[in-house]
RNA sequence: GCCCGGGUGGCGAAACUGGCAGACGCAACGGACUUAAAAUCCGUUGGCCCGAAAGGGCCGUGUGGGUUCAAGCCCCACCCCGGGCACCA
């Protein structure tokens, strides 16, 4: 047969046109005969257009699933549209675009640009977040949450526009200013909003870390870990001088409670608020709106003394009451004591407007400070502590919170960094929280048969005021389920890492209309094998589905802890040293590429340029190399499909290369992924076939070309589809059970074994298969280069690692 | 500041368990084909040095030390780059 050109538009139309066509073709068979096995990668944003780092995580997840298929695996590959989101509605500010509208389009356009790549999904399967039939459910499962007072309503402070008059999203804040109103600052107002108690669940998702351990990254779980920040101490109540209320405050080291000067109340703290009037109370205002606070790195320690006095229960000392701008509402009880003698930051603040500094631990092997320079954070000796003096701090703090406990100012504690989830959002484009606010009854929710609480189309997008939706009468105005009478509903939307908790459980059953889904349908699913996606996601997103799932466990849905079994988290795709951002300006649209050289080079290429877990700085002088790679393996496969007859005498070299590199494939899919080395070990087995084409026998030659077919076939489905076509073969090759090495055909002629004298490499030398280790050591002080260097010198010892090497150590 | 990654030719990278550093590709250079160019094919390509050549020597994986017969890989100290967290009491 002579060779053919390859013609990548040509092929890649033809076979797009033909996987389009047949809905059948990528679809689970879900039914048992076969193991299953799940491959998820993290659903788009549909931003309008896909850029290279979907590329490259869909093309690692799509390479894999197509190996899996070739495994023999029921595989589930599915895809949709994390659809809801605050670009759609700035779009509809700027543009005067309905935000479905704008979603839909984008979603149109992304989705024919996936399959443009060739990516393997069961579309019948597609789920679309913005949709009612799927956020109903979300709404189903927010009742669910509440009913089990897991998700609760709680004032909150909203960053606010003045000149807009609505609530800003944080990343709509710019620089302490509105995005829209440069010049104008953002003050923070206090708002009722929804939250989800993912703290109920903190211990759970550090426990179950052990279940994925062995899957996840550990990089991941380590962040995790930190971000959930679990601390134990104890909270203390000091007394409020001329009055009965007490001051909560948490500390881990309540060992050195005798040396705390001061207390320090966050600036939101309400007892702050109360304290500070008159002349402080505006002081107060221009700290909590202080968006310098939201920037650690630079915050300068700042406070104010409220006047006030409290009362340490331990020994009834009194000291003053502080405000202070690092004292985080958001953290323990929203008040320190400070201790400067053991505590950096208090050492700082206390110095700053000299509060006095009181040692009270002392190092186990030292004195105690006297008129400290720094604070000593360490655990030691409890000193001037009253009748704990003497005990070790680790001593003191466990009998000093059982004290506290017995007496009923305080306790043993344990604190989160882990905030509950704020879900409210004052958006238009989000899935409304289905709860009704009546006068009479209060906050009630939307019973489960009037669900969804659909998004009403026809509001209006002014980017001012209050949400769009609230300005909406019809939407507004309903009545009460439980009385009857004239009410309102709620007008908040709901986060969109909801959306993306659970949507991998929908792939499975997403037509359900009953349940968010069948649990006897997810159940054999779960969990995922392999999820695939941006490291970017390794905290929140990835923490909200962990939580996520045991909510949806202990209602009964799904029978795991943990939903996906293994992660992989690619790496970033950047230019020039920088993560690619619409902001920065420098996306790189693979259409362009995906035009010239086609989506198989395009796929290539991403896989080949970097190991899939590190980050790739987008350069794409090298894509030439694969398109050429591609042309070659085209025309070699198509020129030797039905090649005459060699004389065979290449047959041994093509075959052993050829199995060689089965074997290489198998093992970097199972064990590593390291697809760039995959691909130079398929371009190392054409630069050999080429080199013994003449004198192949036709045999060897055609199992050679399809073999090599297969092997191409995850990384290029097009040409790989084509040219299994070309050679004689029926069905898709994806479908074909991926080749089998045959270790005895892999094997060396024989063995070529280096030889070090003095660790440098000095000559090599060849070794039967079976041969002993003497007989390699007789060979190697036999060779004649080797020889030239140890003539006349002293062997001092031999180290011979049996087909491997050689070292001759020699003196003099 | 703390916790992770990473640093290897002109460039992207490889070296899988401590055992031949630079596979594979890009770029570059030389040659073949061509009126010419593109495409394609063949060859060279870490640096320095000796040699007419065949060939040979020395150096070389961010820096400095160490362990070892043997170190890109292990240990100690440090420098640089990327990411995450960061007054979390």
């Amino acid at each position: 047969m002579p060779e053919k050109p390859y013609n990548h538009q040509e092929i890649e139309l033809k076979w797009s046109g033909r996987w389009s066509a047949d809905r059948s073709l990528y679809k689970a068979d879900d039914d048992g005969s076969k193991p299953r096995y799940y491959v998820l990668e993290m659903l788009p944003y549909p931003s309008g257009r896909l850029h290279m780092g979907h590329v490259r995580n869909y093309s690692i997840g799509d390479t894999l699933a197509r190996y899996q298929w070739m495994r023999g695996y029921d595989v589930l590959h599915p895809m949709g549209w994390d659809a809801f989101g605050l670009p759609a509605e700035n779009a509809a500010i700027k543009n005067k675009r309905h935000p479905a509208e704008w979603t839909v389009s984008n979603v149109a356009h992304m989705k024919k640009q996936l399959q443009r790549m060739g990516f393997a999904y069961d579309w019948d399967r597609e789920v679309s977040t913005c949709t009612p039939e799927y956020y109903r459910w979300n709404q189903w499962l927010f009742l669910r949450m509440m009913e089990r007072g897991l998700a609760y309503r709680k004032t909150s402070l909203v960053n606010w526009c003045p000149e807009c008059a609505t609530v800003l999203a944080n990343e709509q804040v710019e620089n302490g200013c509105c995005w829209r109103h440069e010049t104008t600052p953002v003050e923070q107002r206090e708002l009722d909003q929804w939250f989800l108690r993912i703290t109920a669940y903190a211990e759970q998702l550090l426990d179950d870390m052990k279940q994925i351990e062995a899957g996840w990254p550990s990089m991941v779980l380590t962040m995790q870990r930190n971000w959930i920040g679990r601390s134990e101490g104890a909270e203390v109540d000091f007394g409020l001088k001329g009055s009965e209320e007490k001051i909560r405050v948490f500390t881990t080291r309540v060992d050195t409670i005798y040396g705390a000067t001061c207390v320090i109340l966050a600036p939101e703290h309400p007892v702050s608020r109360r304290l500070c009037q008159g002349e402080l109370a505006a002081r107060l205002k221009a700290m909590v709106d202080d968006q310098g606070r939201k920037d650690p790195e630079n915050l300068v320690k700042e406070g104010f003394f409220t006047g006030h006095t409290a009362v340490n229960p331990y020994n009834g000392a009194e000291i003053p009451i502080w405000v202070g701008n690092f004292v985080l509402w958001g953290y323990g009880t929203g008040a320190i004591m400070a201790v400067p003698a053991h505590d950096e930051r208090d050492f700082e603040f206390c110095t700053k407007y000299s509060i006095p500094i009181v040692p009270v631990i002392r190092p186990a092997d030292g004195e105690l400070a006297v008129n400290p320079a720094e604070a000593f954070t360490g655990y030691g000796v409890m000193e001037n502590s009253g009748e704990w003096s003497g005990l070790t701090s680790e001593e003191g703090r466990r009998r000093m919170s059982e004290k506290a406990e017995r007496e009923g100012f305080g306790k043993a504690s344990i604190t989160y960094r882990l905030k509950d989830w704020g879900v409210s959002r004052q958006r238009y484009w989000g899935t409304p929280i289905p709860v009704v606010h009546c006068k009479a009854c209060g906050v009630v929710p939307v019973p489960d048969d009037q669900l969804p609480v659909v998004l009403p189309p026809d509001v209006e997008f002014t980017g001012r005021g209050k949400s769009p939706l609230a300005n909406l009468k019809s939407f507004l105005n309903a009545s009460c389920p439980k009385c009857g009478s004239a009410a309102q509903r709620e007008t908040d939307t709901m986060d969109t890492f909801v959306d993306s908790s659970w949507y991998f459980f929908r792939y499975v059953d997403p037509q359900n209309t009953a349940l968010p889904f069948d649990p006897a349908a997810v159940k054999p699913w779960f969990p995922v094998d392999q999820y695939i996606g941006g490291v970017t996601h390794a905290i929140l997103h990835l923490l909200y589905s962990r939580f996520w799932c045991k909510v949806m466990r202990d209602i009964g849905l799904v029978s795991v802890d943990e939903p996906f079994k293994n992660l992989f988290t690619q790496g970033m795709v950047q230019l020039n040293g920088q993560t690619m951002s619409k902001s920065k300006g420098n996306i790189v649209d693979p259409d362009e590429m995906v035009e010239k050289y086609g989506a198989d080079t395009c796929r290539l290429f991403t896989l080949f340029a970097a190991p899939p877990e590190k980050n790739m700085d987008w350069n794409e002088s090298s894509v030439e190399g694969q398109y050429r790679f591609l042309t070659r393996l085209y025309k070699w496969v198509t020129r030797n499909a039905d090649a005459s007859e060699g004389d065979g005498a290449g047959d041994a070299r093509a075959l052993r290369k050829l199995h060689q590199t089965i074997r290489k494939l198998t093992s970097d899919f199972d064990n590593r992924w390291h697809f760039n080395t995959s691909i130079a070990a398929l371009m190392e087995l054409m630069n050999e076939l080429q080199a013994c084409e003449t004198s192949m026998s036709a045999a060897v030659r055609r199992e050679c070309a399809s073999t090599l077919v297969l092997l191409l076939a995850p990384f290029a489905p097009f040409a790989a589809e084509e040219l299994w076509e070309v050679t004689g073969h029926t069905g898709p090759v994806f479908k074909q059970r991926w080749p089998a090495f045959d270790a005895d055909l892999a094997r060396e002629e024989a063995l070529e074994i280096p030889v070090q004298v003095n660790g440098k490499l000095r000559g090599r030398i060849t070794a039967a298969h079976g041969s002993t280790r003497e007989e390699q050591e007789q060979a190697a002080l036999g060779d004649e280069k080797v020889q030239a260097h140890i003539a006349g010198k002293q062997i001092v010892k031999t180290v011979v690692i049996p087909g491997k090497l050689i070292n001759i150590v020699v003196k003099g």
